[in-house]
DNA sequence: GTGCTTGCAAACGTTTTGCAGACTC
DNA sequence: GAGTCTGCAAAACGTTTGCAAGCAC
């Protein structure tokens, strides 16, 4: 990755090696925050704007990928982790959808609209079992 | 829809009775700022903070939903004509996807984890035709 | 008159930007 | 050495809040 990075005339740097560390290291989406806090726990000095940057560097390379749950902040992972998802917009509770369930979705939207579908990036809202 | 309010102890003002007429005259989803310009077209005294109070007070009865379409501020539109949306992530090109293009996805969720969908909250991002 | 609602100003949380210096190649 | 990247500070963006005055009931 780095040296595909490289390879675009950018520069592997320190704060680009460990965000990319510890962008392996999640098992699970993280926000900015939290990206930015396992980062500075190696490298203290790493600034925010930073992150920011970066990631935005690396989603252009197609390497990572943001999601938004919810109407908070968005979460960041890996492009080959990413996912869709079911959020209960009541309660919070988080089903990670797999591709599948979208064949439907994806066979009729490229049918009548000629719609290739990434569901990916948004949530799916709605009430999970508890909550309907 | 007045009454509504009333009947929760709510005050019938000239501000929300504007909003109102406002949106069911948008035959589309409007931003915020849209709505506060026709808003203050009628009443320019109207603050942008009232008419975030009011549509949340709205959204609370029932009476309006928002929705996210993309990365840019939410949009509302009466709850009764509210939908889904396939938005292409490269031209920004919009279609409305009715219910029944989500059959098989709400059905899907709801047999493998007792999930009931509401997909028109977040658009569903892809490409369209030209754009994939 | 009670208490909901408003305008205003100020804050909020997340993200972006301009700049001068530091670093990678 | 050329040009990318960084820390910092400040701004941008959409949205929310505290307050005292104003209005609906």
């Amino acid at each position: 990755m780095l040296s595909l990075l490289r390879a675009r005339g950018g520069r592997a740097t320190a704060s680009r090696r460990i965000l990319l560390e510890v962008l392996f290291d999640s098992h699970d989406h993280r926000s900015v925050e939290e990206l930015a806090a396992a980062v500075q726990s190696r490298a203290p000095d790493v600034h925010l704007s930073t992150i920011y940057r970066n990631l935005e560097e690396l989603e252009e390379l197609g390497v990572i990928a943001h999601t938004h749950l919810g109407h908070g902040p968005a979460t960041y992972q890996l492009a080959t982790s990413a996912h869709a998802h079911l959020l209960c917009e009541r309660c919070g509770r988080r089903y990670e959808a797999p591709a599948e369930l979208f064949a439907g979705l994806a066979r009729a939207a490229r049918q009548r609209y000629g719609f290739t579908i990434d569901p990916r990036h948004f949530a799916i809202l709605g009430r999970c079992a508890e909550c309907a």
